[in-house]
RNA sequence: GGCCCUAUCGUCUAGAGGCCUAGGACAUCACCCUCUCAAGGUGGAGGCACGGGUUCGAAUCCCGUUAGGGCUACCA
């Protein structure tokens, strides 16, 4: 039997980090087994749903490479399976009619230690009508949950509710809705949130119902529920109050393939070295080794692993990675809230392209960049004062400083090495250290005391630039001289 | 409150009764390298929640306690 996993989450917010696991693992599981890897949208919420979270939804999946075999799906395309499986158990005596509010139940349960519904209705025999609900009829005995990574878990079917199946306005709700779907589906492996632990039983009550009522006699799914993922608070991430939409770390310059590889790493652990390539992952991953407990997504070491992906790449993905933080017109998307510090028609491809490798080895998102390099594209950097105060106008070396660099760069070859050496001889005439001859000429060229390497920087610039920058700092240079 | 899940350095984890004086990674600290910043190198600090069992032997198995979390909707 072919091994066959759905990813089915609800559009009612921005696509997180938690989700983005959940989808991860069963499509690494389903690209393991040769599988089949299906998206659903579960959108039987119509006051929740909107229409462009579906969007975002198949956008990050797709940003990630997370390709799917079928769908995407909206459940609310089956609502018609979902009111006849209904019906079919209703008619089989599984279901019955429920004519009691919400408020009704809360008066008769008072402080009553019993939770959820107390079963009213059960054997009243009320008539189906506009007002009424349709409720589970949870028999006797014990259901027991069988999960890849938790182990054997037992429920007592006496603290299981009669929950509702269909709302009186002729809704499904998610838990019938959702095993219709998986049985029509033929999922055989259900992966989701430890959240919905205590969904299973009354699914897997669900699931045998039907078999029983309607057939086919399909075998229950494996089911695999994965650890949370919690916030620093250790709550579970929530949509609204955690800033993690996938989304957004893509809009920060993370790399896809370094996500995947760090959300990957929650719950569950590679042999070896922890950076592994996707096609490692796809081969080593098992869900018997997934871990039980909860874990925290932590910013820093996604960023240490985004800047060792970021070093990898060759200087022409890195360049087309960049582009849309530096070249936006040439760039396939666009980072959202996001202007480059330089007008468009200043922009060199060349000089780009000269300065990024060294560029490369220094960030560790893209979104770096720009601030990287924008001395290249922009008549006047913007000057950081205190940098400027305390190598420029506030250091009496930076006159003598700057007046060997003018003197020098005005007729050396304009070449990494050579105006390395020949900053070194000036540097020693000076009786100075290269460390701090170094800063005026950095500050005045880009307005910064850190940067890409110095010379390779000047090379980019070009002697008749450089020599601009370095006379007007030069006027404003603190100097021993009177 | 009830049911359920979980518990190893700050964080993510390795650990399936002796290989554990508990390993790695990130973060952190020190030093080295160095034109700034990174990267890299070396070293340091830092953990089995607690209490009982079981066993010759427990981070690992059992029980309890404590703590955290999930669920407890005519949401998903």
């Amino acid at each position: 039997m072919t091994t066959r996993v759905r990813f089915a989450p609800s559009p009612t917010g921005l696509f997180h980090v938690g989700s983005a696991r959940s989808a991860l693992f069963n499509w690494l599981f389903a690209r393991q087994q040769g599988g089949v890897f299906l998206l659903r949208i579960e959108d039987t919420d119509a006051d929740r749903n909107r229409e462009e979270w579906v969007d975002v939804i198949i956008n990050s999946m797709q940003w990630l490479g997370m390709d799917i075999d079928e769908g995407p799906f909206r459940q609310s395309e089956n609502a018609e399976h979902h009111k006849a499986a209904v019906e079919a158990l209703y008619a089989a005596g599984v279901l019955y009619s429920c004519a009691c509010t919400g408020d009704e139940v809360q008066a008769r349960k008072g402080d009553n230690k019993t939770p959820g519904y107390d079963g009213h209705c059960r054997d009243l025999n009320v008539a189906r009508s506009a007002t009424t609900a349709l409720r589970f009829k949870v028999p006797e005995g014990m259901t027991t949950v069988h999960d890849v990574i938790r182990g054997t878990i037992e429920f007592q079917n006496a603290v299981i509710d009669d929950f509702v199946v269909a709302k009186s306005s002729g809704a499904v709700l998610y838990n019938m809705a959702n095993v219709v779907d998986d049985r029509a589906d033929r999922i055989t492996h259900v992966i989701r949130g430890e959240d919905h632990i205590s969904n299973t039983p009354k699914q897997q009550l669900i699931w045998e119902a039907l078999s029983k009522a309607t057939g086919p006699d399909l075998p229950l799914p494996v089911y695999a529920h994965l650890p949370l993922l919690v916030d620093a608070s250790r709550k579970k991430l929530s949509k609204r109050k955690d800033p993690v939409s996938v989304e957004l770390f893509r809009d920060q310059g993370f790399l896809a393939d370094a996500f995947v590889n760090f959300l990957s790493l929650l719950g569950w652990s590679p042999k070896g070295e922890e950076k592994v390539s996707r096609a490692e992952l796809i081969s080593q991953f098992t869900l018997a080794e997934v871990n039980q407990s909860p874990a925290f997504f932590d910013v820093a070491k996604l960023t240490n692993l985004n800047g060792a992906y970021v070093r990898e790449l060759s200087l022409d993905d890195f360049i087309v990675a960049t582009l849309p933080w530096i070249d936006p017109k040439n760039a396939s998307w666009s980072p959202a809230d996001f202007e480059t510090p330089w007008p468009d028609d200043r922009f060199d491809a060349e000089r780009y392209r000269a300065i990024a490798p060294v560029v490369q080895e220094r960030v560790a998102l893209l979104s770096e960049v720009p601030a990287m390099v924008d001395f290249l594209f922009l008549e006047n950097p913007p000057l950081d004062e205190a940098a400027w105060a305390k190598a420029v106008t506030g250091d009496a070396d930076a006159g003598a400083i700057l007046d060997a660099a003018i003197a020098c760069y005005g007729e050396a070859t304009f070449d990494a090495e050579v105006l390395h050496e020949k900053t070194l001889s000036f540097t020693e005439q000076l009786g100075m250290k290269l460390r701090k001859v170094q800063a005026p000429i950095r500050v005045a060229l880009t307005g910064k005391s850190v940067g890409p390497p110095l010379f390779e920087s000047l090379v980019v610039v070009g002697r008749e630039e450089v020599l601009r920058r370095l006379q007007a700092a030069r006027e404003v240079a603190g100097s021993t001289a009177p």
